[in-house]
DNA sequence: GTCTATAGATTGATAGAC
DNA sequence: GTCTATCAATCTATAGAC
């Protein structure tokens, strides 16, 4: 599990590109200043120098990744709202989530160590640590609200029930392969995995519509307990 | 986020269950041996004197839930497989899925902080520590491979590299769904969610169902570009 | 089995020379 | 900006009295 190393940047950019390799195949805690420093190949005050604190650094290295995805998601349904504005109806299912998931990975063909932090972001739900998950959370809430608008539009003959839980099942399915993006599509543990990340987005997106406009029948709402579902 | 406080089982009892909810909520890393000792209301050498170490605390508290869930998965594909060969038909992709799926939500009624767990076992892919996640992988692997093997045969039409995809997508839906259920459905950061497990169980089985059954159209076959699918 | 006290290692952060 | 040296806090684990 060798770090892949960088040509020869500013120190700076060094130590956030290791940080995010770091972080993302061993943790937060798991990852010590010292072996971050070592690892760059920098001296170890540098990165306090630089950045303040360790919460500091990791929260840029969020910051550095998250702020163009969900501004590119809000951006694109958006345009998939006014579009069907203009047209005066629904909005697709299927548009709505490409533009939701597309971006998500649009800059892992481009940018090599970004790949890496889909990991961090991967864990997004699941982040041990509160004041990370707060960060995370903060950055995607934004775009997965406008998200759950549109879809509700897409779906409004649906119970806004049954559209939570399929959301909840797609996004679970979307985290999971960010990991496994992030780690370069190497979760050989159980299933092998082919390493074309094109591939995968295109399958994850139709598997995402085929969840949503799966058929409801009305004969099971019995069976759905819900307590508070306002929003 | 105050910790359930047990009755007053004996010492070691007491340790496994504070330790579990620590472990969910907080992480392993974030849980002081001396933080547990002080919300399970013992000595901190106590934790060492019953367990040895701190790793082999985690060991023994990953062991004590999944080892149940896992073997009762095991069981119910069995008889799934069984059932189809005595009929000499496929297995039904439906009942393939309720037999791997029940099973992990299966005692959450029953024993109260079983369900802290499935937060810890959510976190079998993205979790950031080798050594836990190896443990964790090392329990979920038989069941897991056995699942792949009855899908296929469910659905021998499909070509593999497909049904790997989708595979994921429902493991990563799974995850998620363990993680919430994990955590007492609370993950309102986004959405709201009912607080039933029953029917997130059953949502979730007709949702993987629908998932795998989802019809293919081989126009597609040649955007997938899968090296190697021996397995 | 339970407790106090502490060893031994590692952590994040900083002071101060260059 | 970069370096060495070090502080203060925290961690796991253990020794030894009761």
């Amino acid at each position: 599990m060798g770090i892949q190393k960088q040509p020869c940047p500013n120190t700076k950019t060094r130590i956030m590109d290791t940080a995010e390799q770091l972080f993302a195949l061993k943790g937060f805690q798991c990852t010590s200043i010292k072996r971050l420093a070592c690892a760059a190949r920098v001296n170890q005050a540098a990165v306090n120098y630089h950045f303040g604190s360790k919460a500091a650094l990791i929260e840029k290295i969020i910051d550095r990744r998250l702020r163009p995805i969900n501004r590119q998601r809000i951006e694109r349904l958006e345009a998939v709202q006014q579009a069907a504005a203009r047209q005066g109806c629904r909005p697709r299912t299927e548009d709505v989530l490409h533009a939701f998931i597309e971006p998500t990975f649009a800059l892992t063909e481009i940018i090599q160590t970004e790949k890496y932090f889909l990991s961090i972001a991967g864990r997004v739900f699941s982040e041990p640590d509160d004041a990370i998950r707060s960060i995370l959370i903060l950055h995607f809430k934004p775009s997965f609200l406008l998200l759950f608008k549109l879809m509700k539009a897409a779906l409004s003959g649906l119970p806004e029930a049954v559209l939570l839980w399929r959301l909840h099942f797609v996004i679970g399915a979307l985290a999971h392969c960010m990991y496994m993006c992030g780690t370069r599509l190497a979760v050989p543990d159980f299933f092998p995995l082919p390493d074309n990340a094109d591939t995968m987005v295109k399958l994850l997106i139709s598997f995402a519509t085929n969840t949503m406009n799966a058929p409801y029948y009305r004969e099971n709402e019995n069976m759905l307990g819900f307590d508070s579902l306002e929003y």
